[in-house]
DNA sequence: TTGACTACCGAACATTTGTACGGTATACGA
DNA sequence: TCGTATACCGTACAAATGTTCGGTAGTCAA
């Protein structure tokens, strides 16, 4: 979608942001390529029609990026619906920003229902920090898909297939044998989480 | 430190930077206060002697905050000790985003260190986020300063004085008496926590 | 080959914008 | 009472900046 010319100064402009909190000249963008300004101009311009970037016309250090394309934003995700790209638009309800050492890129956050992991401290509202990946070792926490129900649970393998524990003895192990595979698909690794206590 | 104009512009200048990803410029905060450019040049001056902004001289739209005092930016602390400026900037390692209904203004991230609140959830090296405030009710999760010691316990107000109790039976409670009161001192109250798990 | 897109040059132009200067007025502590 | 800080007005200037225009050149698909 995008040429290399135009990704690497949005990249720029990227880095600019973060490191300065405010946006780029046309000449500075100019000068770190060695370009002229009607050069930068035209990048822009093709970044604007692409959706990469945002401006206010006439009015200097306006450019922006659209909040959804925003760097080292976490997503808070709705919902997690089998199918569906999970980081869609509508299904992204906010952002936080985190050290980049604590979430690795592509994380994002999912609110827990149930009180199904209370024994490994994570309680019903928390929201989990996940990691995307499509396997897990024993004994990780991880959230996964059964049919259309997404759910948190301790991950095993064993001999007839896998199976789902709980932390809390209320609640039965969810065994998933070799055959019925295909009803289970795991979603991400469980890597930290984020309680927020109400008044 | 600041008067309440100067305050109000920081705001203000704060509030337009997280919305539209560029800080304004000095016409239109004028426009803003309906005052004129030479007066909010005034003010940002003042802004700027105090520490609160940063420009770059001839140059738009290049009003930035000190990435310690960002808003909805939620500092790490260190280490809290006693009589020393809670946020002073060597004792913020890092700064973190979250949507603003989450924290409340002022609201820091500690480290947890020992197990003591285990049976609230509450685990080492936990970062819990408190919301700063001098007196606590009962029942409520605090951290508490005891003498040189910072500390996150359960508190209540009893007939002899203040009762911290921990959330794990292998530690007693802590049982100050009104007379030796001010050994303690509270620092805020518990109102999140964020864990982050090592791989 | 033609058309569309990219990538760039140079110069000129128009707007936005930060800044300076000199002035008025009020409040507050030494 | 004097000095300092705040808060504001109006005007004017100059720097920084976005923008336009006409041009060259290469690529790639129709």
């Amino acid at each position: 979608m995008l040429t290399d010319r135009q990704q690497a100064i949005l990249n720029f402009i990227n880095k600019y942001v973060d490191d300065n909190g405010f946006p780029p000249s046309v000449r500075e963008i100019g000068r770190q390529f060695g370009v002229y300004p009607a050069t930068v101009q035209d990048h822009i311009s093709a970044l604007e029609r692409k959706g990469y970037l945002q401006k206010k016309r006439f009015q200097s250090r306006t450019l922006s990026i659209p909040a959804s394309w925003r760097k080292g934003g976490i997503p808070i995700v709705g919902r997690v619906a089998a199918g569906l790209p999970l980081l869609a638009q509508e299904n992204v309800q906010d952002v936080i920003h985190l050290p980049k050492d604590w979430a690795p890129p592509g994380a994002f956050l999912l609110k827990v229902r149930g009180n199904s992991m209370e024994g490994a401290h994570i309680l019903d509202g928390d929201y989990v920090l996940v990691h995307p990946q499509q396997s897990a070792s024993n004994g990780e926490i991880v959230v996964a898909l059964i049919g259309e129900e997404a759910t948190v649970k301790r991950f095993y393998r064993t001999d007839r297939g896998v199976t789902l524990k709980a932390e809390n003895p209320k609640f039965d192990p969810i065994e998933i044998e070799r055959s019925e595979a295909a009803t289970l698909s795991i979603i991400g690794r469980v890597v930290g989480v984020l309680r927020v206590m109400k008044k």
